[in-house]
DNA sequence: AGGATTTATACTCAATGTGAGCATAATAAG
DNA sequence: CTTATTATGCTCACATTGAGTATAAATCCT
């Protein structure tokens, strides 16, 4: 056996939550010299744990106590692409043991101790479309980046792809090819961390993390907000009782987008996702419907999900 | 360091192509004592290559002088869960090195060397239906797996999700969730080698590969035709200048569906995705414009997609 | 108390997209 | 020159979607 091949394995959790109309995730207190928070971490040991997964559950419900139903893999990362993607890879860790991580998308319904949790737009502000186009989008980021791209007719296509600048609509799921954009631009911090950008950059896009974990945070929204489309993810978000609204906060908060209420009620009445528990919620204005999700955990994979029905918040 | 945690990384490879009007799959002849293909595979050396597709990207090189364009990553799967997934794993490799296997999906646009390529449906003959219902799940899968379910109503209820069966529709897209179901119900052969069962089964129900194989191999015709439906893939498996028809014929051995002629081809036309090159096709019939696709490989990933009209192979 | 405010829900209507099929055109084979 | 074969144009009913109007049922405020 070629020794030259072990490796150790990480396992990386993006554990997402909504809290009030926020979408957040579970961070770790910084320990770098930085002040960037982390995604929570832990080795897999292939002797103990039968799968990844399984590992993955344990030191999560050890470490945090936290209930997490859905899990979802990502995607695995050879160490060296952890930081830096050019073409010269810094050769930092010649002869020490090498790590692949391995990256999970989890979704809790609670999210206690809130100081751990960290909101999603504080790290990607440009992604929260909930109330208008989000300004950093032309006060910082399209400025930098059509000067980046300059007369490059590649680098052109590639901004009106995944910025839809100028002339193409926004997708929310570009998540990670936005992220992956600015990080080539130099345009957040991690790139200057990396030692791709020779300044720090003046502006602060978003809240950086360590290593790669922001870039990880990008796959899970990007994954997250697609997977929503075609299946009923939302409701491992919600309480086991809820109203429509509830729902559709929830959905919005992901998206970062508003949706239209009378379309997505109907999208949810037209797949039969929800049956109504027969109480009523009391709050303000005229009280509604407490329902429950209709189907179990068993078969909720292959279910169809929700359509979007977006409402205008798309200015501009 | 603690040294229980450290492991070997594998790469395997669905390699897919189409011949003619049947989808294939790179295989390696066989090693073991049973008659069974496997898929290529090689070790990741994280000392040699920067990331891991580079690594695959290598190997493949090496060892098949494949130019393969498209490369996905599928899924990682710690080694104990590679045979058996049920509750009690063997501890088959006590204190040996554990193994850790990445799984890729990946697009040739050639198949040379024509008995190293193997046949999608010889391996899955009840996932073809483009000459109608395989008789094989009326004949043999469908009464077994009836069987198994008994009164088990969540075993009859994941049947009826992953089979359509008794009464709903045929999903293209669940070629893994039924090759576990047929897994787990004893009804392939890797489940009887994997100690799941006891007795070998009598029907050979497709060919099986070797380890976990043809789960890989499932893996990737799930995701191969789900992204199928949202992202221009088929132009990977195309040479650069094709008729729509040659598009339809590719889709459809993908798919195991077939589709609507002319709505397939409003599809195309309605998304831009091709151009005429000003050639013509010269063929049995009526002569075909040919065309080519029409953006490069850089924004290819995010472009939209066929939209999948489908025919009406789908009896019963 | 009673109107203002807030939230929920029902229903409508035009525009667009999709499934299904008919009709016609252009070639080769017999 | 007729037939078989493939390509392509076009129609039409129907379903889905986007965008709204209308109305109902509660709380809030003065």
């Amino acid at each position: 056996k070629n020794h030259t091949a072990s490796v150790l394995i990480d396992l990386s959790a993006a554990i997402v939550s909504v809290r009030g109309d926020q979408p957040v995730c579970l961070t770790v207190p910084d320990v770098s010299e930085y002040q960037t928070p982390g995604l929570p971490f832990g080795p897999f040991y292939p002797d103990r744990h039968r799968t990844m997964e399984i590992g993955l559950r344990q030191w999560v419900i050890e470490q945090t106590a936290l209930d997490i139903g859905y899990v979802e893999q990502l995607y695995t990362f050879g160490d060296r692409g952890r930081r830096s993607e050019g073409p010269e890879g810094a050769d930092s860790q010649n002869e020490e043991e090498h790590i692949v991580s391995v990256g999970y998308l989890a979704l809790s319904k609670q999210c206690p101790q809130p100081d751990q949790w960290s909101e999603w737009y504080k790290h990607f502000p440009w992604e929260d479309w909930r109330n208008g186009r989000p300004n950093i989008l032309n006060q910082q980021i399209i400025p930098y980046l059509e000067a980046w791209s300059g007369a490059d007719e590649f680098r052109r296509l590639r901004l009106q792809q995944v910025f839809g600048f100028p002339d193409k609509a926004w997708n929310d799921e570009f998540v990670l090819d936005r992220y992956e954009l600015m990080y080539e631009a130099g345009l957040v911090w991690e790139a200057y961390a990396d030692g791709r950008q020779k300044e720090k950059i003046s502006s602060q896009n978003g809240i950086a993390m360590q290593l790669d974990h922001r870039r990880i945070l990008a796959t899970a929204m990007s994954r997250l907000r697609a997977k929503l489309k075609y299946r009923p993810v939302v409701f491992e978000l919600m309480p086991s009782a809820f109203t429509l609204t509830q729902v559709q906060k929830t959905t919005e908060a992901i998206l970062g987008a508003i949706l239209h209420k009378q379309n997505f009620r109907r999208q949810l009445a037209k797949n039969e996702l929800v049956e109504p528990t027969g109480q009523m919620s009391k709050a303000r204005g005229r009280p509604a419907e407490l329902f429950k999700f209709k189907h179990d955990e068993s078969q909720s994979t292959n279910l169809p999900g929700l359509r979007i029905p977006l409402g205008k918040s798309r200015n501009f």
